[in-house]
DNA sequence: CGTCTATTTGAATGTACTCAAAAGCGGTGG
DNA sequence: CCACCGCTTTTGAGTACATTCAAATAGACG
């Protein structure tokens, strides 16, 4: 069933009546998009937070130079969104597309304001989900700032090996902050070091 | 009173009865630091968050070559913490010291876990708060992946002008991550150009 | 005042990037 | 099913941004 695995990812850490999944479940909207396809452009403003049942997502910004820079990868059982553009209405830095056909759940601001006002558990359960982000995106910040091209992508192996397998090396350098070539170069290394 | 700041600060997102407010007051732990003293080392487990009354906090790791490397900031009506350490309750990868004598609340972990049951409003606050320090993080993550050094001193500058004024240029170097001598010679270059 | 740390400056170095060209690979249409 | 096109990946040579190391100067604090 469609629902199951986003039931499974709330019940780690909120508890719900029968009533309060149907009214949850009610809110969310079922959405298949293809390879390449967007679900936000930089300069709309974010109108939902989507949660990733098959497939993969990737939001990132594009620099003054044309590069492109991943800042989430979303696999299934996460959750993606351009939070700046989303709690601030602002129009969006991020862009975020598809890497592969995905099927989707998107929640709306104004439905996800709702549920909040009418099952104040949901604040509990968002808070939690957001500082566990946070947590994660503070180590990827610190890696930039401590580790060079190598130990990062190192870093993401190990990580990541399911990604490793199925993401274009193209992504991957995107989302470890290096150019292909260089990120091609690295891959050659490695070979030749675990011979 | 050393209570003023923080009520205020809470009060932008929610709205507490008297009751409440003296409930969440008496969880709060008065603290003075002096500086470069430390509210954390680093594989200590984290008890608490703090909120700067007054002075100046940061947050850092060292990495494998002894450079120091700020996570986070912490000037007056902010909150500071390790939070990887505070939820997974593992050992601190990070240091907490102060860079000037300073004033703290403290509000410890399990005071936190009560008043979020106590008084459900505070999920919702602390669920803003964390949602707004993400979109904040989010965007420094990608101007490092984006930006050059020029462009990160740059937009220091701009970003914070009062901690351009009250921090060492050190201190600058590790937020924006570059080295001392580096951002010494970025200084010297916007100098000669603003002339 | 003296000591310790922060900042400045310069020369040499290195990591990762740029540019270019070739090889590989996947999808699409004939 | 094969041939072609476009995109990704590889490889190499040259380059640039930022670091390293060293030494001199300035500033802060007891």
């Amino acid at each position: 069933m469609v629902y199951s695995l986003i039931l499974s990812n709330i019940a780690k850490h909120i508890q719900l009546t029968k009533k309060e999944e149907d009214l949850f479940l009610s809110l969310l909207e079922e959405k298949k998009i293809r390879k390449k396809q967007f679900l936000l452009h930089e300069n709309e403003i974010s109108k939902f937070t989507a949660f990733v049942n098959k497939g993969c997502l990737r939001s990132y910004s594009i620099d003054r130079n044309g590069f492109e820079h991943i800042l989430q990868l979303a696999p299934p059982n996460w959750w993606i969104a351009d939070l700046h553009s989303l709690i601030s209405k602002q129009p969006a830095k991020l862009n975020i597309d598809a890497l592969e056909d995905s099927e989707l759940l998107l929640l709306y601001r104004e439905d996800h304001e709702k549920l909040f006002s009418d099952v104040p558990k949901f604040e509990r359960f968002f808070r939690i989900l957001t500082e566990n982000a946070m947590a994660a995106t503070h180590s990827r910040l610190l890696d930039y700032m401590g580790l060079n091209a190598q130990e990062r992508y190192e870093g993401f192996c190990n990580r990541y090996p399911s990604l490793m397998r199925s993401l274009p090396q193209k992504q991957i350098a995107a989302y470890i902050g290096v150019t292909p070539e260089f990120s091609s170069k690295m891959k050659a290394d490695l070979l030749r070091k675990q011979k």
